[in-house]
DNA sequence: CATCAATTGCAAACGTTTTGCAATTGGGTT
DNA sequence: AACCCAATTGCAAAACGTTTGCAATTGATG
């Protein structure tokens, strides 16, 4: 369903964020380039409404935010999440970077952390086995307070 | 913010969905009745949509439903799923059965496979001796393909 | 710097979920 | 079995979050 293109875009070298929008042939408008700017500076998962309100004033249009999200979600150049409240956040999803990533979010500022090691997937193969489901995937999320909510 | 009383309820003993919800000077009416017999009868879980769809000739309001559904989230008699897409969803669960459970869920039918044992307390541990989050917990959940669905 | 497809703003449309209020109902009590 | 009252419901309206049509604008390329 989603992703349609990361294939593409993970076999690539990796590249600026102009290049990786030209690639299909989409631009790198003002709009989007504050967007990633602001994708880029916070460490945490992003409404389309908070980032719409971190945009310099009104730079662009909720609907566009939407849009470029979308877009950018598209071409794998952000990961959508969607916590236990349901909204859908975003975050900056550096090139290269592991599309396969487990995070810990805080529950009262939502800051997020990276979990670097994934030990699930030894978990998935005996589920795997046991089951007969195929092309099986996972989504493990961790939630807590951070040291700074405390 | 959920389950406010989820604690209480683990602690009693097993009993009726009647006496579930009196423990909180809440009505076994006939609403909540259909709609717990429409989430036992199907092996996946619903949106609220879906269950409303299910009731006998409407039964009752969507309102209802939406309303229905909530309560017996905060009771902890079902269980809410947000998968991929967003969607919330809800699932009975039966008393006694522990809260924390993992689940496979297939992608084409929704059905859904609980997953008995929880192997991520371990690098929970972890997680939260490198991080110094408190009060951390998780959410894991499977997507594949079910045999019948193949 | 001319051209044209891609993009944007705006407003309206959508689908989902919540809510206010008056009418109804369940369940504990006479 | 009838009564009482808080809990619940239906209904319609509101509140969200998200998408879309269309005319005007803009970015990339020759």
């Amino acid at each position: 369903m989603k992703s349609v293109v990361s294939n593409r875009i993970s076999e690539s070298e990796p590249c600026c964020p102009h290049t990786r929008l030209r690639r299909e042939s989409k631009k790198l408008t003002g709009a989007r380039r504050e967007i990633l700017r602001v994708l880029e500076k916070e460490a945490r998962p992003l409404t389309n409404k908070e980032i719409f309100q971190l945009l310099p004033q009104g730079r662009c249009d909720l609907a566009t935010v939407y849009r470029s999200i979308r877009l950018l979600e598209e071409l794998g150049m952000v990961k959508k999440f969607v916590f236990g409240d349901g909204s859908a956040r975003y975050a900056f999803i550096s090139e290269g970077s592991d599309a396969h990533r487990h995070h810990l979010v805080c529950t009262s500022c939502q800051k997020i952390v990276e979990i670097g090691e994934c030990i699930v997937r030894e978990l998935e193969e005996r589920v795997v086995a046991r089951s007969h489901f195929k092309a099986v995937t996972h989504r493990l999320e961790f939630f807590g307070v951070c040291p700074a909510c405390q």
